[in-house]
DNA sequence: GGAAATAATGTCAATAAGTGTCAGTTTGTG
DNA sequence: CACAAACTGACACTTATTGACATTATTTCC
């Protein structure tokens, strides 16, 4: 599981250094694609793929189901680490996410996300208050287990 | 379970010895995250998994979900002990909870907390009289149990 | 097709961050 | 009082990340 948060630059070339121990969890690559909310998401070959066998099985007939096809193929990088634990992050995913010279990377469990910086403090500043999440540790119970 | 409290010091590089009798029950380690008040709660691994179990089946797709996975996991550090007993604490967690050369490590039952000095004697000193706990305890019948 | 421009990849060394170990002090215990 | 365990501070060492620059591919344009 992929935890915690990382800020990390970004070189001339548009590569970024994964911190190493998300590398660990994924040595053979990954995938990395437009994320819900201006960011990036990387997936672990794994998780990417149970989304990709679903797209697959979709019928090709439904315009629907061909957009969805080009949303998540096209906007799509699988990318290696290089020998420093690098990736290249194409220019057209940096530019969705108006990443430039620093990115945040984020844990989020069965994969990670990827900011521009200052889309992340306003985000994580929206969310980092435990009691906006209410409703979500109460369906979990956590402070009544073992009663 | 946890109990008690106990002032401990932070090293120049931010690790922080658990107490002895802390780490007992959690040989195997631990996750420390964001707490309600300005202070970071670490979670045995069993317990943290039932959060995150329920986190996992969310669905990507609604914003409200995405934020708490983020909250949840992007705020969260997965730690072990060396071989002193001893955890880094990430800068960001520190940051969060205003934690510089000390903290107080309170017992919360099922999980424990930490806390930057200062505040918790704010913290306790509004909470230590136990008749503002009235309420409480009369819910719980304490005084007649066993009858 | 070939030269120039652009993009991608590789390598190195400096810095910063993290980890390991030892020994001293304190605290609690027999 | 002596001993053992727990915690701490200091220091040495290792690993991770970054910035800079060199090299190789790929594309573009004449």
């Amino acid at each position: 599981m992929f935890f915690g948060q990382y800020e990390h630059s970004i070189d001339a070339k548009g590569r970024l250094t994964i911190p190493s121990g998300f590398r660990e969890l994924i040595p053979d690559g990954l995938y990395v694609m437009l994320g819900f909310d201006h960011n990036l998401t990387a997936y672990p070959k794994a998780v990417y793929e149970q989304i990709s066998n679903h797209a697959n099985k979709m019928t090709i007939t439904d315009k629907d189901a061909r957009d969805f096809r080009r949303f998540l193929f096209g906007n799509t990088a699988e990318l290696y680490f290089d020998s420093m634990g690098r990736i290249l992050i194409p220019a057209f995913l940096r530019e969705f996410a108006k990443i430039d010279s620093s990115v945040v990377i984020v844990g989020a469990g069965d994969s990670f996300e990827i900011w521009a910086p200052e889309l992340w403090a306003v985000q994580n500043e929206q969310i980092k208050d435990p009691s906006l999440h209410a409703t979500h540790w109460e369906a979990m119970n956590v402070s009544t287990r073992g009663d």
